[in-house]
DNA sequence: CTGAAAGCGCTAACAC
DNA sequence: GTGTTAGCGCTTTCAG
């Protein structure tokens, strides 16, 4: 009767090359303190029997797991998929490996999901989000990790911060599109998260400035491509002297850019619209769509250097770092030559 | 001086309950097996200390860590993140976590992160490539857990497969196009992984039963809007009398609309054009982008519920499972009324 | 250069 | 209803 297969572990490789795990294990981490002709043997035999070493033991012990926890929104935001990548470059780059975990926008399954990833004893976390339930505080306090909150620039940070001020980039765009003599703007919100919020304060802070009235279609569905186009519909109903849109994300915008043109308004002298986050759907459009460049994979770079560094006992005297925004005036809020 | 704080164990609550741990840990896993007293007392300790259930020691004594591996080919793809939508509705479900890991396409970092998800001593794996390195394929036969390839239905899969034939799905929508007249047809190929290339043997399949040429236009780098606009200039240059686009997904097929519109091209009249995937932008165009339904949520779905009915014992007579497509004839490529 | 013992946090198995 | 013991795989420490 054959029992269930083992994974090989550090004291199979040991049986079979005649030394003790011991051995075995000192090649695997300095080859150069176990003499030569026994690590060509380990090196066979760890082939031979395929053996994987495993992080578990180090966790029980050391409770440090060399993994990081990662919180994103959501998976299908390409926004969140260049900030995972800059995380990456740097994490991989160190020996730590990278858990994701994704919430929903809903601070309650963000709760869960660092429940999950403290489970796993990470030894620092990300998160996306400002916004979080007593119990994620408590427990992030209690686990002692650092953490590092990424996008926004919290008032009060858990502990580091690294993002933009959203609030800020949404009136520089907003007022370079009223420079171009915008009447009737209306902003365009999808799924009401901390930033499409601060987003919107911007729009009103940069009309009121102007004394011009500022009109606001929402939704709680997350964005789409044909989400943009409802909603400019919609706007259109409510605002029909409308000859302006900016919108919480470029998603939003083109749906709403492709909705105008079908419907025959021409771009950007019937309506100017702008967008958030410079991708690439954008520069496929006829005209191009004018978007705030936010540097989401340097946010994610820096986040990651902060939070390894601060698991490795640096501090840092700024808790936040801001890595602010720039401006991409395409056609369709300025008319090129 | 104060030592690191340690996240607490079952041992910290037993001493402030007065109990011992193992009381706990039944508390735990079956409260009905404890005085209420003393599971009062428990719950008071529990949120006192802010305690989180470790679950590494469990992966250590029986190589079970109730958690899943599942490898994705990139973060930034639409069709993905429905496929771990799908997921991870059964996962959660079944009480098991998912891990992510990402290759770019690569078999290499394939392998790196095959090698990192089992030394979490995961009880399962799905995998969305079947070109696998042959240490992958040793890896996975020591580690002896179940896996499930997705997306393709490969000759010999590792164990299980769920996907679809995409060559079957791509010979379908070529022959519906050819239906409508078409005579110079051109493929528009990314990234050449073994769907594109599966996709590229249907077309050049029904196009030879047709006896009409058949045209590819293929790059290495990975898709996008703006990639669609480079590929189809090049094909306009390549075959000036192009008549129609099958295009190897949606991202690539939009954004050769679009270009072909600013061209002054009429779609479908001048140009018939057809995508992969059905995402939301194809819906989004004027007109509408034909597209190949391919059923991603469903896939991610089947694949974990059997994986995890595969951990626990169960087996399946038939090692794929073929989840099929469906056919959206938009405007792109038929005239609409 | 190599080995032996202890311990990380939890649960299965076995007392009481 | 509750307590005790042993052990999962590895590294740290201390001995050779």
């Amino acid at each position: 009767m054959l029992e269930k297969p083992r994974r090989p572990s550090l004291q199979d490789v040991a049986d079979l090359v005649g030394t003790s795990k011991m051995t075995i294990s000192r090649y695997l981490r300095s080859p150069e303190q176990v003499a030569a002709p026994t690590a060509t043997k380990i090196a066979a035999a760890m082939s031979e029997l395929g053996y994987i070493p495993s992080r578990v033991p180090e966790m029980l012990s050391n409770s440090r797991s060399r993994a990081i926890g990662v919180l994103l929104p959501s998976m299908s935001n390409q926004v969140f998929s260049a900030v995972a990548h800059g995380i990456e470059q740097v994490s991989t780059q160190a020996g730590y490996h990278t858990l994701y975990g994704h919430y929903g926008y809903e601070a309650e399954r963000e709760e869960q999901q660092i429940e999950q990833l403290l489970s796993f004893h990470i030894d620092g976390l990300i998160l996306s989000e400002s916004n979080h339930t007593a119990r994620t505080r408590q427990m992030l306090a209690t686990a002692a990790i650092p953490v590092v909150e990424i996008m926004d620039l919290p008032a009060q940070p858990i502990d580091l911060a690294v993002g933009l001020d959203h609030r800020a980039a949404a009136m520089a765009m907003v007022n370079a599109m009223l420079d171009q003599g915008c009447q009737h703007m209306v902003y365009l919100a999808a799924r009401m998260d901390t930033r499409t919020q601060l987003r919107e304060a911007g729009f009103r802070a940069a009309l009121a400035a102007r004394q011009l009235p500022a009109h606001v279609v929402q939704t709680s569905k997350s964005s789409s491509f044909t989400l943009g186009g409802e909603l400019i519909r919609q706007a259109l109903q409510e605002v029909p002297q409308l000859d302006s849109v900016f919108c919480t994300n470029d998603d939003i915008a083109a749906g709403a850019l492709l909705a105008l043109q079908s419907m025959g308004k021409r771009i950007p002298q019937d309506v100017r619209i702008a967008g958030v986050n410079h991708l690439d759907i954008g520069l496929a459009l006829q005209p191009q769509l004018a978007s705030i460049i936010t540097p989401r994979e340097a946010i994610g770079r820096h986040a990651a250097e902060r939070l390894i560094g601060s698991i490795n006992g640096q501090t840092y005297a700024e808790r936040t770092l801001d890595l602010g925004f720039t401006l991409f005036m395409g056609g369709s809020v300025i008319t090129l030559p």
